[in-house]
DNA sequence: GAATTATACGTACTTTTTACACATTAACCC
DNA sequence: GGGTTAATGTGTAAAAAGTACGTATAATTC
C-alpha cells in the first residue's frame, strides 16, 4: 500500500520510477442516449491501427493533477459539450494486456444524456450514436465495458429515477414506457405501468398534449425533481433473492 | 485514450515516461468478518509516519504484470491465508492528493470471510479485527472507502445470499438473523424472518441442534449452494423507488 | 419445580402485484 | 363526412407478498 518513493519529477531516474509508477490510467465513458425508440451509445472510430475500423468508447488518459471523476467529466464535456449531466462510476478494468500501448488501467463511467440537447462537434465526424443492440465488436475490451455498464443501467433504472435524464423535459407516459422497455428489453403492461408511475408521485401533469402525432395525443408530464429530492430515501430492508 | 508511447523499459527516460505512465495503482481490501454478534473488519496499523497510529485497510500496489483482480486476491491470500473466498470490486478512488507518497489511484474490493477459518499470521501483530461501528478515524481516505464498501455490502446482502460467507457452515436461524441485523443495523421480526428464509428454499435442515447454548437449542442449517446455483436468476423487472 | 428465555409454529390483516376489458379521442381513408 | 384504425385513459378482481402479532414448547437457571 505504501510506495516509499518520492514524487517523481523531471530529474527522477527511470530506476526510481520503476516499478511502481509505471502505470497509465484512463477513463472510458459509456454515454447513453435515446432516440427513435432505441437506446444508443456514443462511439468513436478507434485511432489505433491495431483496432482499425473498430468502434471505441470515449475516453482519455487521466492527467497528473486531475481527480479521476474530473477526468470523466472532462471527456464528456469535451465530446458532447454537455455539462451537469448524470455520470456515475461503474467498474475498473485492469487486465494486464487490455491495451496494446502499455499497461493502462481504465475506469468505466456511464452517462445519461439527452441526444437532442447537444450537437456533436463538426470536427468529430468519427463520432456516432449507435443502437446498443447492434454493437457486437469493439476496440480493446470496450464491448465488455459496454456490457457491464448496460447491466448496471438496467439495475439502476429500476431502483432510482435516473431514466428521465434520457428524455425530453416534457414526455408522455408512452415515451417513458417505451424507454423502460428499450432499456430492460421487456414488454410492460400499459395499465400497470401507469398505475405504478403515478403512485411514485414524481410526475407532474403540465396539462399539455402531444403535438403532431398520428393518433390520439397523450398528456405530457415533467419529472418532479423537487419532490424526488424531498422524498425520504426508501430505507428498504428486505431479503429479495 | 491512446498513449502513443512505447512500453517503458529500464532505458526509458523520465521525459518519455511523463506524463502518462507516472501513476501508481493500488488495491485496498475491506475484509469483513463476523464474531460475537458483531460485524468486523480486518485492519492494519498504518506504516506511514503521516498516519502513525491510524488504522488502514489491507492493500498493496499493483504489480506490473498482474491483473487488477489478481492483486486483490493476492493481498487477501497473503494476509489471511484464505483462498477461494468471496471478493468483489466496489469502487475506484482517484482524488489527486489521497496518498502522500505520490499519485496513487486505488481500487477498493470487499471480501466476506469466516473469521474462524483462518489464523492471522503470527508476524502480523499489527493486524486486528475491529467492530465496524467502532471505527471513526483511519489513514488515507480509508474511512470513506470502508463506508462505501459497507453500504455496498448492505445492499448486496438483500439482493443475493452472500451473507453465508460470513457464517460457519452450520448455523442456526438465530445466527443468521443476528448477522442480518448486525449488517443492516435493524431489528427484524423473528417469525417473518423465518418465513421469508424458508420460502427461498436455500436452507438445508441437517437435523442437528445447537450445543452448549444457555437456552433451548435451535436447529442447525447449511446453505444449499447447489440449489442456489440452479436457481434461475430472478429476472426482476419492476420499478421500485 | 417454578421462573425465565429462546425456539417453533400459525393466522389474520394489509399492501402490492398481476391479469385483464372497455370506452374515448384523434387521424386517416374512402 | 362517416366509418375505420390505432392509440390513450380508466377500473376492478384475484393472487401474491409483506406485516403484525399470539401461544405452545423445550431447555436452562435458581
Amino acid at each position: 500500500m505504501t510506495p516509499n518513493r518520492k514524487k517523481p519529477n523531471i530529474n527522477t531516474t527511470p530506476v526510481e520510477l520503476m516499478p511502481d509508477f509505471q502505470f497509465a490510467i484512463s477513463v472510458d465513458c459509456v454515454i447513453f442516449g435515446y432516440e427513435e425508440n432505441t437506446l444508443k451509445v456514443l462511439l468513436i472510430k478507434s485511432d489505433l491501427p491495431a483496432f482499425a475500423n473498430k468502434w471505441s468508447l470515449l475516453g482519455d488518459l487521466l492527467h497528473p493533477d486531475e481527480d479521476l471523476d474530473a477526468a470523466s467529466y472532462r471527456v464528456l464535456r469535451d465530446r458532447t459539450g454537455l455539462d451537469n449531466v448524470f455520470l456515475e462510476q461503474v467498474h475498473t478494468f485492469g487486465q494486464v494486456n487490455r491495451h496494446p500501448a502499455g499497461r493502462v488501467v481504465t475506469t468505466a463511467y456511464y452517462s445519461l444524456v439527452n441526444i437532442r440537447h447537444h450537437q456533436l462537434s463538426q470536427l468529430d465526424n468519427e463520432l456516432h450514436w449507435h443502437p446498443v443492440n447492434d454493437i457486437h465488436e469493439m476496440a480493446f475490451d470496450h464491448k465488455k465495458i459496454l456490457d457491464t455498464c448496460l447491466k448496471h443501467l438496467q439495475k439502476k433504472v429500476q431502483e432510482e429515477p435516473v431514466i428521465f435524464n434520457l428524455l425530453e423535459q416534457k414526455f408522455s407516459l408512452r415515451d417513458l414506457q417505451n424507454l423502460y422497455e428499450a432499456i430492460l428489453d421487456v414488454k410492460l403492461d400499459r395499465r400497470n405501468f401507469r398505475k405504478k408511475l403515478f403512485t411514485t408521485d414524481l410526475l407532474t401533469d403540465i396539462h399539455e398534449m402531444e403535438q403532431d402525432v398520428p393518433h390520439r395525443p397523450g398528456k405530457l408530464y415533467t419529472f418532479n425533481h423537487a419532490r424526488y429530492a424531498k422524498m425520504k430515501k426508501k430505507t428498504f430492508v428486505g431479503i429479495d433473492f
